[in-house]
This record gives structure tokens, sequence and C-alpha cells, in this order.
DNA sequence: GCGATCACG
DNA sequence: ACGTACGTGATCGCT
């Protein structure tokens, strides 16, 4: 049977507010009467497991009752502010567990609780009604409880009136009850004039005629005299005492039944101000709530034995919608979630006859019968599943990515929270640091649990993430563009890239003999010993001991940074020396020593290439990062030499230039910059040339850096300061340069102009293909935040559409080198810039492919250009 | 765990 | 007056 429970939320909160000793959070709010109801509220909850919840508050205009009575003053008393500060707290509270706050102009809590105890007890509910108002007892009915909770020492206790327990304690009916009150004229000053007859005798007066006025129809039978003097008296105010106490239970509240269903109480902006009221034993049932109460777990089943998975596989086969995950660990499968509805909700063990290929298999059936299989990190399951681009399967991690590319992880607890409004248990919550895979194999029970809701979020999210990309304009940009790229970079993890382990231990020796050589010279000019890579201790050295002059501060003191040292470096010459020990400490630390742990058995580096990391569409590489391997400085871009193509392969790297540029002329639609891009070979100086007005030849090196600068800037978000700092120049002169850059490119200004614009509108601004990248700094209070908002506006359309251009590239590439069945590679992207192991023999077909993919990933109204080197390691292919 | 530094596009 | 160029990741020292 169904049950309802209806909350008088003022008199609880003011029973609360007076049960709870004061109580303030680190805002100065007040927040005992909150914290007081939500204890009494759960507590109910717990006892009474509802289906149905809602709390009724009174309205502050003016009621029935003060229309049938003037002099009416309600059943609110008297209150101090920190009492009514909380009221509207407490409905936000509320309303942010989505619990219905139900008011209704005109009428009492009361008044919409009666009515929607009787509507519902006449439908078969069972209903308890919690209130501090024993007014509420006329309301007791054979499905209706009434509930008086009383805070004292120890908790708080309830008691519970049903028609026999009013009888028990009153001597009379529910019914009867009100003119017991109406004749004892109530303890409060409502109707002031009203007789004064005791609780006992009123009862005993009603019960024995029923009624004020079946008693008035028998006023001489009525004792003591004292009573039969006060009825006589007061009967007019009695009878209005009576009215204006009878609870109106067919006022036209506009809640249905339906409405008041309990959702998941447990939700994130719950949590939230639980957090910001530091309600600790609250957040601490919400941690174990949300545990309990979704009820999905009670169907989550582990299956362990070969005839209850044979059967779930072939219930599963033939779903439209499944959702999975591979359950890995050390490179093995551990089992495996599949769900394809709310009551099928399963993890599979792996062991026995449920082997790795076993399960692989069957799974790998199941996502190819379906129209959408979905799962988090595909990537990391491809080893195991043998899906080629263009299968059902569906990757939530990169959904939730480009439905917002600003979060640190896409795990299933934040697709539930995000898209389908549910919390549930994290892994760390469930798990804490253990692994799930090995968890899971040691049959923890929770570990099964946290399975099931990975293959549950999953398959709830399919519509939700589908509805939501459709809307964004991102669906697209999702199945044609980041799922296919799921497998190009699976591939290129897969090939790995060869690096030649002796020589770069050689590598890391000789800098290792330099290094040594440096420190001991460094010593002396100083003075003593110390550590070079703490910038702190080398700030004391340099600015304090050695007495140079100090530029810029950190927060932590002087800064040491390279930019600092430079200027520094011509007068002193141990500043120079710091500089070259920096340099060659990091390559040997980040690049010699830090790669060569990462060569595998094969002699190769298999990194991963991060898909859903940044904020702009670029990919990003780790473990290590193979993204900013060195080339700027000479010694650095040796290291490139190690770098090389298996046996009877060569490197082919082909770049872009200066993509992003040639975007922004797209982009902008400026006419001047389009046509100067369509001739000229050289960027940077024809910018000088018409921004400086010169001849394209007699532009010289100094204006064509300076050009360069604006351009670099211009890409980045322009700013004057940003710009004077990249230049050297004071901030007058890079104002300069920037207007007249805008002047040469009208149409460059209008295109940030307009994002700028867009970005503050739309709360996001846009690439050409729709990646969106949110900027919420745009509405900052702050200045500062808010002009980052405004470069970030200005930059990531230009970033992330070349970052767009070179996954479709990307794609393109990959996918003509398999179609020709050519034994080539691609073995890393480096934003702008693809290195291809090609065969013996394949190179100038990759050459051809190389070019004419890049080239033509989009069509522009510049030409994409691409320049494209062989060579036999990484630094000569450059 | 965070700031400073420096490698890349 | 504020105090910035955009996007990343690894290493180190220090609390």
């Amino acid at each position: 049977m169904d049950k309802l429970v209806l909350i008088d939320g003022h008199s609880i909160l003011f029973r609360a507010f007076y049960g709870i000793p004061n109580l303030t959070n680190s805002e100065g709010l007040h927040t005992n009467a909150v914290y007081g109801f939500l204890n009494i509220m759960f507590k109910i909850l717990e006892e009474e497991k509802p289906d149905h919840l809602a709390v009724a508050f009174d309205l502050a205009e003016p009621t029935f009752r003060h229309k049938m009575y003037p002099d009416y003053k309600g059943t609110r008393s008297a209150a101090p502010a920190e009492f009514h500060e909380q009221v509207p707290l407490m409905k936000e509270v509320l309303a942010a567990m989505g619990i219905p706050v139900v008011t209704l102009p005109g009428y009492e809590a009361d008044d919409i609780l009666g009515t929607l105890a009787r509507r519902s007890a006449g439908a078969g509910v069972e209903v308890s009604i919690v209130s501090g108002d024993r007014d509420l007892l006329q309301l007791a009915d054979t499905h209706v409880k009434i509930r008086i909770p009383r805070t004292g020492r120890g908790g708080t206790e309830v008691k519970d009136y049903y028609p026999e327990d009013v009888k028990r304690d009153y001597l009379v009916t529910p019914r009867e009850f009100i003119d017991v009150k109406a004749l004892q004229g109530d303890t409060s000053d409502n109707i002031p004039g009203v007789p004064s007859i005791g609780e006992k005798t009123a009862a005993a007066i009603i019960s024995q005629f029923g009624s004020i006025e079946n008693a008035y129809a028998h006023i001489d039978e009525i004792r003591p005299p004292r009573a039969q003097k006060a009825l006589r008296e007061h009967y007019d105010m009695a009878q209005m005492s009576k009215e204006l106490a009878t609870i109106c239970t067919d006022c036209p509240v506009p809640f249905s039944y339906e409405e008041m269903a309990i959702g998941n109480l447990y939700t994130p902006e719950a949590y939230q101000y639980m957090k910001r009221l530091e309600f600790k034993s609250i957040l601490a049932r919400f941690d174990a709530g949300a545990v309990n109460r979704a009820p999905v777990e009670e169907k989550f089943r582990v299956v362990e034995d070969l005839s209850r998975a044979e059967e779930l596989f072939q219930k599963a086969e033939g779903k439209k919608q499944v959702g999975f995950q591979l359950i890995l660990h050390d490179g093995q499968v551990k089992g495996l979630a599949l769900c394809f509805g709310e009551e099928d909700c399963c993890a599979v063990r792996a062991g026995g006859f449920l082997s790795e290929s076993y399960l692989t298999e069957k799974l790998r059936r199941v996502i190819l019968h379906a129209e959408q299989a979905m799962t988090l990190n595909l990537k990391s399951q491809l080893p195991y599943l043998n899906l080629e681009e263009g299968s059902p399967a569906l990757d939530g991690e990169v959904a939730g990515y480009l439905l917002n590319p600003l979060k640190d992880t896409y795990d299933y607890d934040d697709l539930a929270r995000d898209y389908l409004g549910l919390t549930v248990p994290s892994r760390a919550d469930l798990l804490g640091k253990r692994p799930l895979g090995s968890a899971f194999e040691e049959e923890d029970e929770k570990a099964g649990v946290c399975v099931c809701y990975a293959g549950y979020i999953a398959w709830k999210s399919i519509p939700v993430l589908r509805d939501k990309l459709e809307e964004t304009g991102m669906w697209k940009l999702f199945t044609d563009m980041e799922m296919p790229l799921i497998y190009s970079l699976y591939r290129m993890e897969q090939a790995g890239i060869r690096v030649e382990k002796d020589s770069l231990k050689e590598y890391g020796d000789n800098l290792k003999v330099q290094i040594d050589k440096l420190e001991k010279e460094i010593y002396s000019l100083a003075g003593g010993k110390f550590n070079i890579n703490s910038p702190k201790q080398l700030g004391e050295i340099l600015f304090e001991k050695m007495q140079l002059p100090h530029g810029k501060k950190t927060k932590t003191g002087y800064s040491t940074a390279a930019d600092v040292l430079d200027k520094l470096a011509p007068e002193y010459p141990v500043v120079q020396m710091i500089l070259d020990y920096r340099q060659l400490t990091k390559l040997n630390s980040t690049y010699a020593e830090g790669l060569y742990g990462y060569i595998r058995e094969d002699g190769r580096i298999h990194g991963t290439f991060n898909q859903t990391i940044t904020a702009t569409g670029r990919i990003s590489s780790t473990e290590p990062n193979l993204q900013n391997i060195p080339v700027r400085m000479e010694l650095g871009r040796q290291i490139r030499k190690v770098f090389v193509p298996e046996e009877g392969s060569v490197f082919v790297d082909a770049d872009y230039s200066q993509i992003e540029l040639r975007i922004l002329a797209h982009m902008s639609g400026d006419e001047r910059l389009i046509q100067a891009y369509s001739e000229a070979q050289d960027i940077h100086a024809i910018t000088a040339s018409q921004v400086f007005h010169v001849p394209l030849k007699q532009v010289t090196p100094l204006q064509r850096r300076n050009a360069k600068a604006v351009n670099f800037g211009i890409v980045y978000g322009i700013s004057a300061f940003g710009l004077s700092e990249g230049l050297s120049i004071s901030r007058k002169e890079a104002e300069v340069y920037i207007e007249k850059y805008f002047e040469t490119y009208p149409g460059v200004k209008a295109f940030l102009d307009r994002q700028v614009e867009e970005g503050r509108e739309q709360g996001f601004v846009t690439t050409m293909f729709g990646r969106r990248r949110p900027i919420p700094e745009l509405k900052d209070a702050n200045f500062m935040r808010r002009q980052f908002g405004e470069r970030v506006a200005m930059n990531s359309p230009i970033q992330g559409t070349a970052a767009d251009v070179m996954k479709i590239a990307m794609i393109a590439v990959d996918r003509e080198l398999r179609n020709r069945n050519m034994k080539s590679r691609i073995v890393l992207q480096v934003h702008d810039e693809l290195l291809v192991e090609a065969a013996g023999g394949e190179v100038n077909q990759v050459m051809e492919i190389l070019e004419d993919k890049m080239k033509h990933a989009a069509d522009l109204k510049v030409t994409l250009e691409v320049e494209a080197h062989t060579g036999s390691t990484w630094y000569d292919a450059k």
C-alpha cells in the first residue's frame, strides 16, 4: 500500500527552533531550526519509508479566516528574526531535495494538509501528518495518523494519534475535538473574550453532547455552572472559534498525489546546502543515504556461474540499448558489467568457465547486436573487444567531455549527478583507494555494487547524453569525430614509438657529466654548496648572499624564472651557469631518465593520449608526455635522434603551417587577411608588410618579429600588457601595434569582439565544428577573471577549430592507411603535427596521404599548407 | 598536495 | 588599483 507523509512546515520548523540550541554556520546564518527539521524529517522517513512526501507552509497573506473574522491573527506565533530568516532557507533546502513545498493563497498549511490527507486517504493511501500543532488531531482517521514530535533529552520522540488515541487522551472523536477546542477557547489569544473552560470540562461536555451546538441546545443541563454560564455568554464566540479552527479538507490544492512521489532526496544541490550549512551528521546521512536509498541497487546481481551468464548474455543480445564495462586489472579481464534495464544490471565475475575469452566474445556479440552500447573509457577496453570504428559502442566519458570539457573526471557518479540527477556512491565511496579490478576479483561485495553502477549508469545515460548532444548540436561531432578518434588514438598507442635505449642512456650520461661540472663551478662562484634546483635556496644565494639585483617576486620569495635570470646573465657568469644547469637537469630528469623508464620490452614507448582533458578540444599526452619533447634548443632537440622507426621503416613528419592563423583568417572572413595568406609563404612577414605599410621585400627582421608577436597575441586573445611582455616594449607601444593591426584587418577585430559577445550571451564559444567551450569567467565579478574569460573567448574558437581539423585529418590518414592495407602507422600527434612510421616502400604513399588528408581536412577560405619531411630519426624528419 | 619551473604547440 | 598573454604535463622542493 502507498504511504504519504505530510509535514506541517511552519510548526515543525518552529518546534525545532525552540528544541535545538542556537546554531550558526561560518557565514553567520542561523541554522538550528533547519537542522532540527531535517533530523525530524529523516527520522520519520526512516521509520515509515513512505513513497510520497510533501511539506506545507503558510503564506503571509490573509486567509479565508481573515475574511470571516477580521481580527483573526492567524496561528503563527510571534517569533524572533532568527526564526523567520530560516523559513525561506528551509524551503530552499527542501526544494533542493526535490520535496514539494506546498502553499496556497488564502489558506493555511493546516488546510493544505487536511485536503491532501483526505484526498489521499480516500484513494486508499496510508497518510501520516507530522505537526507540532494539536489542532490537527481533528484530521485523525482510520488511514490518517497524526504524528506529534516532542524534542527532549535523548532525541526526538514522536507521539502518534489515530482516532482511538484521540479518544483515549481527549475522550472525544477527532471530529468532536474541534468542538472541545472551541469550547475551551483555546489557550492562545486568537479569539479574545472566549470563555475559559478547562480541557477536561470541555472534553466532558462535548463527549456528552457531541457538539457545541447541541450542548447549547441543552444549555440547562451543562455542568458545572461556571461552564454553563460561559457557554451562554460566549456561544457566538465559540461558534466562530469552531469555524476558525475547523480545517478545510477540500480546498483547491493544485498538487496531485503523483507530484509528491519521493525521488532521490540526496541530490547534489541538497548536498551543497548541507555542506554550506555545515550539517556534518546530515552529510554523513547523505553519503550513506545515497547508498541505501537507490532502489536500483536491490536489483543488482553478481553472476559467477556459466548457466546464469549464458542466460544473461542471451537476454542481452538484441537489446537496443546496453551499458557495459569490462573490469580490468593488471592487463587481465576480471569481469564485466552488463545492463539493459532497471531490472537487468549484472556484474559478471571472471573465473572458471567464465574465462576472459568467453566473456569478451559474449560481450562483443551483445555490443554488435545493439543500436547503442555505452561504456566509460572505451579505449582502455579495445584491446579485449576487437571492435571496429563504426561499431555501436559509445563512450560516455567522451560524451560528457563534449558537454562540459572543463571537468576533471567523467566517472559514472559524475554522469549520474550531471545528467541523471542521481547521487550514487562513487568508486572511492565504495572502495576507497583499492583498485576496482582486484576488489572485484576478491569478491568484495561493494566492488560488485560498483561494477553494476558503472554498467547501470552507462545504460541509463544513453538517451540523456544523446538528447543533450543533439540539443547542443554536437551529436555529429560525437559520432563522426570523437568516437572514430578513439580508435585512431588506440592504434597510435598500440603502435608506440621506438626509442634507442642505449643512445638515450648515453645522452643522459653525457648530460650528467656536464651537470657535475657545472655544479662544482656554481658552488665555487657562489661560495658554498646549496640545492640549485630549489628556487628558494637559489633566490637566497643570488639575491641575498650575492646581492644581485632582484626582479619579480613570487608569492613565496624571489623569482628565479628564466626570463628574470636572462637579464642578469650577461653581467653575472654564475647566472648563465645556473641557466645552463637548469636546462641540463631538465633534459636529464624529465627526458633522459624520465623517458628511459617508459621503454617497454618491445623497445618502444607506448604513451597515453587523452581525449577528455583539454578545455579546447586538443588531445593531451601522458606517461610519458610525448607532445613536449624538446625541439627549440639544439641540445634538447638532439633527444629526437633516439626516436627512430623500426628497421626497414622511415619517419614521415607532417605539420601544418600556421594553422591557427589560417583558421583565424577563415573564421573572421577578413578579406585582406585571406588575400594575404593565399599569396604569401611567410605569414609574419606579410603581416608586417601590411601593418607597417612597407613592401614585403623591405620588411626588416625586427618588423617581422614584431608582427609575429602580434600574431601570437591575436591568437592568444590580445592584450596590450601581454604583447608588451612578449616584446619587452612599453604598454603604449604595444597598444599602437594592436591598433595598427586592427586597422589593417578590421574583420579580425570584429570577429574577436563577436566571440567575446557570444561568450557573454551564451556562456560558451564554439568552434567551426560546433565544439563548445564554456566560459563561466565572463560573468565573474572579479575584473581579472573576467578579462581572462575574454581572452579565452577569443582563443578557444581558434585553438579548438585547429584541434578539430587535426582530429579530422588524423582519422582520415589512419583510415586511408588501413583501407590500403598498409603497414605504416601514425605514431605521434603533436597538435599540428603527425609523425608516421612509414614501412619500406610505403614512404611515397604516406607522404601523399598525409599531405592530401591534412590539406583537405577542412574547406577553408585559405589553403591549409602542410610541410612533410622524411628522416631516419625524428630529429631528421623535421 | 601545491607552487615554481620549464618542456611543447 | 588590480596584475594577465592561450593550451598542456613532468619534475622538483617544500610544507
